[in-house]
DNA sequence: ACTGATATATAACGATGGTATGGTACCCCG
DNA sequence: CGGGGTACCATACCATCGTTATATATCAGT
């Protein structure tokens, strides 16, 4: 399908070389044809940012759906939210075209995302490692949780902050709103420990790395 | 100045109508010249939004300088908060130029704003509100709250979030993460308002409302 | 093979960022 | 008061952008 066709070379081309690269020419040629192939798929090249937009949405969810569900609703939780960092430090004009680049119309792209980060701070109050939250909360906590990662990986993208300390700064905040959620210290850490590791993981597979290159991972070097 | 004229002109095209709004024949029509007059004084229009985001940076380190420096150095910092997000909330696209649409490439042009958030971090330590806080935490708690309100901000903006909820969500996630810095909920609670308020009267100011309005809170400690 | 429809290439339009050219107005100095 | 240099700016121009009109090619169904 040459729609689709477009819709990847348009997110290849957003992706690798920025918003600049992504004219109704350059996307053409890349798929070796004329603009009217473009703007007779697409009303115009907005509609196209939009589609790369909701492709790029898409990815991310799909990162999301293949982590594992564990016992420890805490640690899916910190894992969602390292791969959600991952995801936007990897692909930082995805991620620039996904949250930042949308005008003003709210179009819902980001709303499933959003409620996946809903239901994993349902899982953890129902685990009972947030005593006494009341369901009013949950999305006021999603909110919270969300906007400390955007920030933070609008901060890193924009240099702002340096890549290194990003990850520390995140795990931090996050072990701090956790706790202030009501869960007990040490099993917070131990659960964005292991939500990191899983988060890793989860990388190393998309990634399509080999088995021997994760498994080297986890032993100790040698 | 006429350069002075063209960054207040673009300031006030970007703020009010618009990223789009900001070309260079309209800027030029806006003072009643000629895109000459721009491109004499600015080597491009990257040059010329790059002024506005430093005018607008100013702008913005001017209303944190107004607020005042009370005895209780975490009613100040909230205050800062306060401000920071009516700010971003108060003028969007100007927000996105500060913050969203740098390039890549490092201008520190936040720099002062961010040693200003470091200073009030400090002088809540000195003031033993944050115990056991190493100095080492200081940038680190810095760049969590900065990303918090800036998340919060421009989740907001993006309208991702409702703007009732926002403010709610950024005192309940700034109280989480002062009690996870150590202080005392409940004098936590009270600085968070405390801060509030000063913030409030001093926007006041600065929209230039009547004394009487903010008469009543004026009432400094000591 | 012919007809009709569909998709595409070509080329054009208006607007953009940016530049070259040339004139003008101003200011400093005699 | 006047002359000359300089800084500024209006005009016109270029390449490129998004988008569209028109002509052409391609393909399906008889």
């Amino acid at each position: 399908m040459v729609r689709t066709m477009l819709i990847e070379a348009a997110a290849r081309l957003l992706g690798e070389e920025g918003p600049a690269a992504l004219t109704s020419r350059r996307l053409a040629a890349e798929i070796g044809s004329s603009t009217m192939a473009v703007f007779s798929r697409f009303k115009n090249m907005a509609e196209v940012r939009r589609a790369v937009r909701q492709e790029a949405f898409a990815r991310l969810d799909e990162r999301l759906d293949e982590l594992p569900v564990s016992d420890d609703p805490v640690a899916d939780l910190a894992a969602a939210g390292a791969v959600f960092n991952a995801f936007g430090l990897a692909s930082p004009h995805l991620y620039r075209a996904m949250f930042l680049d949308p005008p003003a119309e709210e179009d819902g792209l980001g709303a499933g995302t959003f409620d996946r980060l809903v239901t994993l701070i349902r899982r953890c109050i129902a685990a009972g490692r947030f005593p006494d939250a009341p369901e009013s909360q949950v999305p006021v906590w999603a909110a919270q949780l969300w906007s400390m990662r955007h920030g933070l990986v609008v901060m890193t993208v924009a240099e702002l902050l340096p890549d290194e300390q990003a990850r520390f700064v995140l795990d931090d905040m996050t072990f701090r709103l956790l706790v202030g959620y009501g869960d007990d210290p040490v099993r917070a850490r131990r659960s964005i420990e292991q939500g990191n590791r899983v988060a890793a993981a989860a990388e190393s597979i998309a990634n399509g790395e080999p088995d021997e290159v994760r498994r080297s991972r986890k032993r100790a070097p040698g």
